[in-house]
DNA sequence: ATCAAATTTAACCAGTTGGTTAAAAAAAAT
DNA sequence: ATTTTTTTTAACCAACTGGTTAAATTTGAT
């Protein structure tokens, strides 16, 4: 028994992620969601009690999926170029595999700006930050990169990251008219990198 | 009688704005736009007649905000670092005024592929594009940028320019916790430009 | 004062949506 | 074979939503 209902739950949530990050809490409908995982609504009920429950449970999930390698990488040892290498490439590796969560959390956070309050103070972002914040200040003091705030370096990290996967629909449309969209992401990984680090290094 | 009608007219506007910019088409309430506006429903669809109808407009407006002056930027005979830096300058003041419509946009068109039909082929926004690229081409093979794809160098720079923006709710609270992001934001303008010069540049 | 246009009031409607219920049926566990 | 759990069926409901209507009222222009 164990196996199906696992199935049917795993069914469920892979229905709900795709429908909620198409149409966003408010447009996602519960009938659409249960025919895509093959049940009715009346079951769908019976395993998650409410649209908002449903949806909480996706969100979460979602948000964690980007935050937490987020803080690995910012909290581990690497040397600076290294990290930076280490997170374009596991950005662009996950964001291959689930394109839609960047949009779908941002839409999601500007619609409900409460729904962040849970997930902030986040299993030691924080302290992965201060680190790498401190890191980048040492590696400007020494002379190793040039002078540049490092809150603004990781944005720029992750603006570089995560955009061309968030404005996919428009800017693939605009920049690679049908092209492999893909293909060209995916390629982005270490050029990105290169990117980053041509501009700070000496 | 004339500026009554077009108060009301720009009353609804920008209430319909907000509202759409904030929770999107299927979450904005046509009761919440009236509230908002100051009238009662029935003016509201006296004025327009669809929810629909009111969306495209507050949508297509939005769209060519950012678009059109992308197209103008590309399309002019600037030199090449001092067009970057053109660029930056105007979306970091357009989107300082404009916060919401770069979120707006991208999950609209998520949520509704279609929409971006009407909207490519805008403008002369191809053309623009063609002789930019043309322009990075022609910088990289006489040796005054390093190598790299000319669309590439466009999407980083898009990126830069508009993810901290689209991303505000979040990375927001995660770098610059109850600090003034208006100003932060602000005073990324020119060190992006910056950021991104320094990395081609030889 | 008169006329036309703008706005309100308030009731109404049909369709949709999230959610419930109870009984029956199917599947699995014992 | 019996019991328990999962799933379906199908009808139902209350709340909400976009949109309409018609009459009354206000407002501005002439």
């Amino acid at each position: 028994m164990e196996k199906k209902i696992i199935e049917t739950q795993e069914n469920i949530l892979d229905a709900a992620r795709t429908i909620f990050a198409q149409k966003g809490l408010a447009g996602a409908r519960m009938q659409e969601i249960a025919d895509r995982a093959g049940i009715n609504k009346a079951l769908l009920h019976y395993y998650y009690r409410s649209k908002e429950k449903l949806f909480e449970q996706v969100f979460e999930e979602a948000f964690k999926k980007l935050i937490r390698p987020l803080a690995a990488f910012l909290a581990d040892d690497s040397e600076l170029f290294q990290k930076i290498r280490n997170i374009c490439k596991h950005y662009n590796k996950i964001l291959i595999q689930y394109p839609f969560i960047p949009n779908f959390i941002i839409n999601e956070i500007n619609t409900n700006p409460n729904r962040i309050i849970n997930l902030i103070s986040f299993e030691g972002v924080a302290e992965g930050k201060q680190k790498t914040m401190a890191q980048i200040q040492t590696a400007v003091k020494s002379g190793k990169i040039r002078p540049i705030d490092p809150r603004e370096l990781i944005m720029n990290i992750i603006s570089l990251s995560v955009f061309p996967f968030a404005s996919r629909p428009i800017t693939g449309q605009f920049l690679y008219k049908n092209e492999d969209m893909d293909q060209i992401l995916k390629s982005r990984a270490d050029s990105v990198a290169d990117f980053i680090i041509q501009s700070i290094k000496i």
